[in-house]
DNA sequence: GGTAGACCTGGACGC
DNA sequence: GCGTCCAGGTCTACC
């Protein structure tokens, strides 16, 4: 089996530092608790490899991924890339240090890097897909876009659909198929945009582009609302906006012992971590993320089809009442 | 600028 | 097993 190793941050922990943020739940990616090893397909040019990912050892310690078929050096350049995006291998121990001087909670455990996708595009469909849906239908609906039109890799993997095969795509097969519901149209003028990299997509993609107008542009996109645009601003390494959603409302009421309506309670979650400022959303996630693992073990030992589709707001409120947590559904957050 | 209601799916619950 | 209710964020129409 082809293989080449990544050099990792001084601090890099494979299993903390993937198992960060719900995403390394969704499909395609997979984690393996057992062998605390994440799979997945990576497209390279429209061609598909299946990736695993290892960490033998101390935190620090090199990557080690094997391929499931040899990459010629530019498809490795793009592989290598791809990966360093999905694991925030850019995030070094000074930025990681900069979070935790800001936020010395986190110091002990190390935690900083929030796991995300290996492209802009998989970033934005995942989160498009977690709105207005609980988790389990995200669950759903990337597992069933990845079957249909995402590729097989020669070991089986599957990869995330391309914006250029997406955009393809029927609405009607989107909808009937990947169980997307009225988000067809959207998905599908998403793909447009990054399959013919319209102007909005390199505004998104330029580092350069201040917080504001990053934030208007990122509105500005089919099926983005305010929640959405502050999470892809997060997965683009810019924490200042929080995501307010209900799991805030419901996080400010159960464990910061916020009262009052919706409303107030996310504003006060606002007011709370806004002494964080550019750094809030880490310290928002990982008192939330926290929590979760109280409620359901640690991270990196949620399996993909069972614990990973647990996360609906009656089995948190159960849990958090101390109730034992119901057979979870068939089909494997945040 | 603020608000009400539709959008769609699937889990929960009652019978 | 079936029917009904409800959760979830975005978008549009309307005031």
């Amino acid at each position: 089996m082809p293989s080449f190793s990544l050099q990792t941050p001084s601090d890099y922990l494979l299993s903390r530092d993937v198992c960060s943020y719900g995403y390394f739940l969704l499909a395609p990616n997979f984690w393996n608790v057992s062998e605390q090893s994440l799979a997945r397909g990576l497209l390279l040019g429209g061609k598909p490899v299946g990736v695993l990912i290892e960490q033998s050892g101390r935190r620090g310690s090199p990557l080690r991924i094997r391929l499931d078929r040899a990459l010629a050096g530019r498809d490795r350049a793009l592989a290598e890339a791809q990966l360093r995006r999905m694991l925030r291998l850019e995030e070094d121990h000074s930025h990681v240090r900069d979070f935790h001087k800001v936020d010395p909670r986190w110091k002990r455990s190390g935690r900083a890097r929030l796991f995300r996708s290996p492209t802009l595009f998989e970033d934005v469909l995942k989160t498009v897909t977690s709105c207005n849906v609980t988790w389990p239908g995200t669950v759903t609906m990337n597992r069933r876009l990845c079957e249909v039109v995402g590729k097989k890799t020669p070991s089986g993997l599957l990869t995330f659909p391309d914006p250029a095969a997406l955009a393809r795509t029927r609405p009607q097969t989107l909808r009937a198929r990947c169980r997307v519901g009225y988000r067809d149209l959207r998905i599908i003028e998403l793909a447009r945009m990054f399959a013919g990299r319209a102007a909005e997509v390199r505004t998104i993609e330029d580092p350069a582009t201040p917080d504001e107008l990053l934030h208007e542009t990122l509105l500005s996109l089919p099926g983005v609302g305010p929640y959405a645009a502050a999470n892809i601003m997060q997965l683009l390494g810019r924490y200042a906006r929080l995501p307010l959603d209900t799991e805030s409302v419901r996080h400010g009421k159960t464990v910061l012992g916020y009262t009052g309506s919706s409303a107030q309670v996310m504003r006060r979650v606002r007011d709370h971590f806004a002494p964080f400022a550019d750094q809030a959303f880490r310290s928002y996630w990982f008192e939330m993320w926290e929590h979760y693992e109280k409620l359901q073990g640690p991270a990196h030992t949620w399996e993909r089809d069972t614990t990973g589709t647990m996360f609906t707001a009656s089995t948190l409120k159960k849990l958090a009442a101390g109730q034992s947590a119901p057979t979870p559904p068939r089909q494997a957050r945040k």
